[in-house]
DNA sequence: CGGGATCGAGTTACCGGTAACCTAGAGGGG
DNA sequence: CCCCTCTAGGTTACCGGTAACTCGATCCCG
């Protein structure tokens, strides 16, 4: 499948060989310098083209002190949310003419954590992205010196940031929704606490309850691992004598599970219950009952998030920086006016 | 959140100016070389240690020529197979001591996988992989002169490899379960006609009819793009009057679609129709029915295509190669004997 | 006790680019 | 018409490692 030719492939040497002028002119023809006499650009461009040269990175890289790659950090359990940023984020990066250095997290093994880091951290990265990572991991990443500009997308609205994280406001744009159907009585099962974004849909959760009127109260939050079998297992738990109809669940997948346990109980969804999940994943739509959920446009979050890691660097900021799309709230068949 | 102190990172130079030995000795030191006088080599460990000196992965590829990183072409429509086999190779690749290059890949844009391709191609790397492509992908790959070993990933057995490809035994699991419980005729919901992974589930589907007993027919094959919404409105668009009581669908999301969609034109499963899934993500277990799928270490997957990938370097090969699990039969409430 | 093998460590060149400096002409203004 | 500036391109040094070669001190053995 591999296909080679004599022997190392060409170098600005040969290029310039070839072509009869310096090295440093194929230097400046290959970054677009313009102070080119045009016969010497078109020797060198031709000699470019037969030698199909392709700059070396490493040597780029070592030159100019500055990669030409960024080193992601993910979450090892890689659900359907944290993949979809990771491709939005990998897309932008290419087109700033970056590659995206991907080191799988495992969340329970503190060494594995600093050992991955430890691989991240040399020197030729443009910088670090840190995704979706759990207390831990922030701490982890908190405690070592990195050489290069470092973003952590948490989810949570870091130091002031002028636009609300996308949580808080699908959490609550569901929460407006529930009450609006009528429900006063709510019950959540949210993502694992040490979650920065479990814990902001958890927040906006509470704050709305209180905003809403004050006869709305919630019956309880217990926490899942985002998983479908989590939420199976916290439905099934869950009371049914505290008058509970909204169950609010923290993503998805956890709903699924939620939709099955109820099922089992013997719940009707959404005459006796309703449920809302978190995401707006593909295949909510066709859970029985389809979801109501928020989406979330995840892979504009990845893409948003490169660049903002890459104006942290001497990097001109992005011509035209990517904006998420604003969570949506997507109504589906699971939820109603209680006791509709 | 970053943090710097004067200037550079230290370099081997800093180092053995402060252990006072050379810059090879230290170099030696770094590689674990053994012929070192204890004194040197503790002199130089502190002052590794001082300086929290780590060593320039640019560099050191510029002058071995040998990159640390492994290029991953990976397919745009991250659906939850191809992830898993990604993470797993990436942890894999870790371990081997190499950071996973992410590229994802437009599929319908021949222009950006070219462009990708380049992108790649470009950068120094120890190899490269291509993960689960479609036919495109792998005919732009098969074009392009590549410095660096390539592998590439396409679920099909190559050119006669001794583990017979997981789709087909899995595909084969699925069919014998079927039949053993009874059933005749059949229908197939297949993946993208492009994916060699699909590809191969369908070959499996065609020649287990064929193999079985030859009372047992195929109402027809149709193709999804894997997702549910594709599911779905191929089993809207099924015949039913065709005495069909197994349905075979290609992935679970499709499955998922499947079901939804048989619940709407009032079939019940597994009562009426069986149905079968493939790839056995978490989910498919809270589906309702539960589906009956086949299990597949895509983790373990993507491990040992990074074994092949290193093993054809001049890498030693991997101490213990990693070896995927078998797939395994899920079997689920989706299916029983027809008109159970 | 002398000569070759071995060991530990240093010196130098080189990987393939970029940056800074330098130079020979061309063009322009007083 | 001369001097200055600007332009196009060449020269040289350097980025931070590794590899190959060198050299002095031991060590071993005849």
């Amino acid at each position: 499948m591999s296909n080679e030719s004599k022997g190392r492939p060409p170098t600005i040497y040969d290029v310039a060989a070839l072509a009869g002028v310096s090295h440093q002119t194929v230097s400046r023809f290959v970054k677009g310098h313009t102070n080119i006499r045009p016969e010497i650009r078109d020797r060198v461009e031709s000699a470019v083209k037969a030698l199909d040269y392709k700059p070396n990175g490493a040597a780029r890289a070592l030159a100019t002190s500055r990669g030409n790659r960024i080193g992601a950090l993910v979450y090892e359990l890689m659900e359907v949310g944290p993949n979809k940023i990771i491709h939005g984020a990998s897309i932008r990066a290419r087109e700033a003419g970056y590659l995206l250095d991907i080191v799988s997290l495992d969340p329970n093994d503190d060494a594995a954590i600093v050992q991955a880091i430890g691989l991240i951290n040399q020197h030729d990265l443009a910088g670090v992205m840190v995704f979706a990572p759990t207390d831990r991991v922030i701490d982890a990443v908190g405690r070592v010196r990195f050489t290069v500009p470092v973003h952590v997308e948490s989810d949570m609205p870091p130091q002031g940031s002028a636009t609300p994280a996308a949580n808080e406001v699908g959490a609550g744009m569901l929460m407006d929704h529930l009450a609006a159907l009528g429900h006063r009585r709510f019950f959540q099962i949210a993502g694992p606490p040490d979650w920065p974004s479990a814990r902001a849909r958890a927040a906006a959760y509470d704050s709305a309850l209180e905003n809403l009127a004050d006869t709305t109260t919630s019956a309880g939050t217990v926490h899942g691992d985002w998983t479908a079998a989590s939420g199976y297992r916290a439905a099934m738990e869950m009371p049914l004598d505290a008058g509970v109809t909204a169950l609010v669940v923290g993503n998805d997948q956890m709903a699924l599970g939620a939709l099955a346990a109820l099922g089992e109980r013997g719940v009707r969804v959404p005459n006796e219950v309703s449920v809302v999940g978190f995401d707006g994943i593909p295949e909510s739509e066709f859970y029985r009952p389809s979801l109501t959920t928020i989406r979330l446009d995840l892979e504009g979050l990845g893409a948003s998030a490169i660049d903002r890691l890459l104006s942290m660097g001497v990097e001109a900021a992005a011509p035209t920086p990517a904006v998420p799309a604003p969570p949506r709230l997507i109504v589906g068949h699971s939820t109603a006016a209680p006791g509709a």
